[in-house]
DNA sequence: CTGGATCCATGATGATACTG
DNA sequence: CAGTATCATCATGGATCCAG
């Protein structure tokens, strides 16, 4: 009955910054959180995205990030799925995922290399960052990605864009409609050519599209 | 002749985050960077700043992100000292620095422990953040601070607000300047009193500097 | 099958002392 | 001042196993 050893790590500083990093400043914390910033996900759905962690540290971590009051879990009677997502305190986490993305496209950035894990969410992830910060594009966009059988929603508002792992609201709900394979999507955007990949819509949201998709490839400093 | 033993700790993701955290994440990293991002340090600066880590993990810490890019070290010969500071690379980790400590603020703020490590210019970044969440105050302001014999400068140009660990350009340059100790200040911003501590400058910037130094106090959800 | 737990190995960090 | 050396401890990874 020893429980929850309580093995946090702290660094008993009063900078908040300090603070901050008590909670989320483990190694593959923030991954986690990323990953729930989409949408509420499933053990195994973690598992999938978080190439490489063992089932024993992905526990650890729900559980601490539980405890911090940035993770719920969803544990219904009766059904077999735990469904994890973000509290409103983990959702603020937003612009600290988003600065490290702005940071790895600027100064960590390469192409896949072969045999490296890739998801579509991450993948999509990096698109909008690269759109971000190399164009100075201001016209709201709604995209839908189906990626290997799954859904996601790629919003600009004019101001912000935004990625959700969800099916689309209604059936027109977007002006472009994009399905592949997440590995077929990465050698689109890299080299784009039509093979293996569909994309349906208006002929001026599809050139936009396009034209802003490209970005990724092209306009960061390749390491 | 083993050498530098990389001991890279990797997630080989492509995700920009993970290829962030990869030179970032480690334990200290981002406190070092922080206590970086106000100005070139030395090896000693930074122990007192990072209260707890040895020397050894310092040492490690330095070395690792001089490699990454994010770090230069200026060694002169014949001169003892080594002074750390940012490179270009390292100074764009200011966002992350900035968003963490938002959510700290948000989420993670107590007001110090006793016999908790509080440096100066962790106290001064968290009443800079304080003033940033809490207000819509947009004036100009150049404070002076002078602790422990030390020098900072706090300064809004109406948008946003640095820190720097410097002196003042010119005698005339700050429109208050404050004169105490860390602790005293620590007691000020929490409980204003005058012991202890020198406020100068016209009325006018100093009620502004009073009014607005008291946010830290008040206005967050203390823990 | 999902959602873990357990055991052992190894690598990262901490404590303390000491040095050019 | 700027570290290194040594030893101890803790966190993480790898592999395997298990209950609902």
């Amino acid at each position: 009955m020893e429980g929850v050893t309580r093995n946090v790590r702290t660094y008993n500083h009063f900078c908040l910054m300090a603070r901050a990093l008590e909670r989320v400043g483990d190694r593959w914390s923030l991954l986690v959180i990323r990953d729930l910033v989409t949408g509420a996900k499933r053990f195994t759905d973690l598992m999938d995205r978080l190439g490489g962690i063992t089932p024993k540290t992905l526990s650890q971590r729900l559980r601490e990030l539980e405890v911090a009051g940035i993770v719920t879990a969803d544990r219904e009677p009766g059904r077999r799925e735990v469904w994890y997502s973000l509290t409103p305190a983990g959702a603020d986490l937003g612009p600290v995922i988003d600065a490290l993305n702005w940071w790895g496209l600027r100064h960590a950035w390469r192409r896949p290399q072969p045999g490296e894990p890739l998801h579509a969410e991450h993948l999509l992830r990096s698109a909008i960052q690269a759109i971000d910060l190399a164009t100075d594009d201001h016209e709201p966009a709604r995209w839908h990605f189906r990626l290997d059988g799954r859904d996601y929603l790629v919003e600009s508002d004019g101001h912000q864009w935004s990625l959700t792992a969800k099916a689309p609201p209604t059936p027109t709900w977007a002006d472009v409609t994009i399905t592949a394979t997440t590995a077929s999507l990465a050698t689109f955007v890299f080299a784009p050519s039509d093979l293996d990949i569909d994309i349906t819509g208006e002929t001026e949201p599809v050139q936009r599209f396009r034209q802003l998709i490209s970005t990724l490839a092209t306009v960061v400093h390749p390491v």
